[in-house]
DNA sequence: CAGCACTTGGGTATTTTCACCTAGGGACTA
DNA sequence: TAGTCCCTAGGTGAAAATACCCAAGTGCTG
């Protein structure tokens, strides 16, 4: 891990804060401290992003779980890794189900937090390239023209130009047109590119 | 709940046994036990199916956390409800993750867990029709040969006959065989549907 | 109004796919 | 040994896609 890593640590205790603060000083990790979701949230709100989130569970206000659920709710994808001082089962069951990362019992080995941060970030790495891939893919399918999205739409479920035509009440010669302009404008090459670009965009939303 | 729903019940213990047994009975819920969870695979190898399995996580031989990896590894998608006698939140947030549908602490009240069952099987419902398609789907794919998989491959990848044929080293013309032969055995009546059940089988395992 | 993008349609030629068919060689099995 | 399955590859002919070209009408905008 390098200071490139930045965490954002969510406790209403300030000495756990200053604790964790200090402890990832040592290892290289830039830490933000906040003693709210609220807080953190504000934080996210004016552009800050964090690789990986730290949170206790039980907080005055919103719950860590309400964070992680609010978090996923917006599409933030940042992994929430979430600390608690009960052994509560039926919480830890609930907090992975809404997605969080892992969930670790108080009190616990800084070692355990910090492996848990660090196969997080690994976790995620991957998927982060995908993300950017499919926001490039997304903005591309935007420029299509309504006419275009609905040739690309047929061309994908598999009917030939002249289905299309027909289907439209255009020649297939058109349809043949508009498939060029698409595929151009999508970048793909061919049609099975261009398949497996519209199930990822259409996954997603 | 009705009798048409089949539950196992996986325990090492006759007595958890014969009291589930006892309730599920008494809910009108068809319901099959086992010792181990091996005698339980047994079953299902020799093609029981079971709507929803509830088994202890500490058993002799294979754990309950075992048998949920088992079982995804194996694309059964029945939702696994998990019971332990130790409040063990390390335990049961492995087993979420592994995908669990729950966990649930003993002693623990009966209705919670059929409300859990409950749950699963609303949850599972939709997803179960996308499942059998999927399992047919792949079926279908392991009756190909793996020169037929090669061609399925590279033709979903986007290549012509030809690109193909070069690359496997044979004529563009015993590539079009081949791929008349995926393409009836898959059951794919243009290369867009190809690409949407290839990409469907590859994105689970 | 002139320019621009979009839609529509056609032409022409090449390439590719699809749907049939035949056919030999190799491996495995009842 | 005969049957079956697979891989190989060729032929024919129809259908479709691809890559270029062209042009006319529409609607919006600087």
């Amino acid at each position: 891990m390098s200071v490139l890593t930045h965490i954002a640590v969510i406790d209403d205790d300030e000495a756990v804060l200053d604790s964790l603060r200090l402890y990832f000083a040592r290892q290289d990790v830039e830490t933000s401290c906040f003693a709210s979701a609220q807080d953190f949230l504000a934080a996210t709100r004016s552009g800050q992003r964090f690789d990986c989130i730290v949170s206790d569970v039980r907080m005055p206000g919103m719950s860590g779980l309400d964070l992680v659920q609010h978090l996923k709710g917006a599409g933030l994808a940042a992994p929430v890794i979430l600390i608690t001082g009960h052994g509560d089962v039926d919480m830890a069951v609930a907090a992975i189900k809404v997605g969080a990362f892992d969930f670790i019992e108080k009190p616990f080995d800084e070692a355990r937090l910090l492996a848990s941060i660090q196969n997080a970030l690994n976790k995620m790495q991957q998927p982060e390239i995908d993300a950017v891939e499919l926001e490039t893919l997304q903005s591309r399918f935007n420029t299509l023209s309504a006419r275009q999205r609905q040739v690309m739409e047929l061309a994908v479920a598999g009917l030939s130009n002249k289905e299309i035509g027909s289907q439209l009440k255009i020649s297939p010669k058109t349809v043949e047109n508009h498939r060029a302009w698409v595929m151009e404008r999508i970048g793909a090459r061919n049609i099975a590119e261009l398949v497996r670009i519209a199930m990822k965009i259409q996954a997603k939303p």
